[in-house]
DNA sequence: GCTACGTGCTACCCAATGGTTGCACGTAGC
DNA sequence: GCTACGTGCAACCATTGGGTAGCACGTAGC
């Protein structure tokens, strides 16, 4: 219950006004985002058009507006796309350095296994 | 050793080229592994054990031990664990290569939309 | 000013997910 | 053989998440 009473805040820039919960750290959203298939084909539509709104890849992607909007929603959150008005438009576009970033980190922590993995088995062999 | 390999479910030997792109539903495992906090926990804490059981993960985590369990199935199917049976015991530990898999593939897609922002920046402006 | 299109918000539905508890079974240790 | 520990399976609960439909509002075009 508590239906969520946050007034789908209005802001442009800042993001959320926490409210007592953790900040639920931008890795997370970013995984969160890209899990979904259909969030990646609506990256994916973004990346081709440059820019567009809701209404265009709703008319390209099997979903209805609205979905799409929550999607752009997340994607937004998460640091994916942007979005501007463009007269009554809503204008969205792609931001790659989001993903760019998270990719180096993944790749360092991957390292960081190996490295841990390596040591452990010289420590469990040779010794 | 007492290796009962057990792997991922048979799925292990599909034949991926190492450095290729995943078919992006394997993207979709991996991402939705990697989007919870709990998750990232287990795969921390056994990249510092090189091995553990759930068991032992269940004690130093705030969950219980069949939560532990199926996270480890969710990371197993996502490639990013592997376990074996031990006696009685049955030991996962992380696989980096995966991890290193997607942020790459990431990392190029990330780079595909700079160049083709780039690209329609540059047939808005000059043209 | 009137109309039309696009957007934003709310309410609602259903499936998936993270979490728990309880119990049955196999394996190790005595 | 008996006991104890660890695992695996199943049922169950609460919350989140993806999706839809409907309506109100603002902006563009005439």
């Amino acid at each position: 219950m508590t239906t969520d009473d946050r007034t789908a805040d209005g802001r442009a820039a800042d993001g959320r006004a926490a409210d007592g919960e953790p900040p639920a750290d931008a890795a997370s959203e970013v995984f969160a985002a890209l899990a979904d298939p259909t969030r990646r084909r609506i990256l994916d539509a973004l990346a081709a058009h440059g820019e567009a709104t809701a209404t265009v890849l709703a008319a390209e992607l099997p979903v209805s507006r609205q979905a799409i909007v929550k999607h752009l929603g997340i994607l937004d959150r998460a640091g994916l796309v942007v979005g501007h008005r463009a007269g009554r438009e809503a204008r969205y576009r792609v931001v790659p350095e989001r993903l760019g970033i998270t990719a180096r980190w993944m790749d360092r922590l991957a390292a960081t296994w190996d490295t841990r993995l390596a040591a452990i088995k010289r420590l469990a062999e040779g010794e």
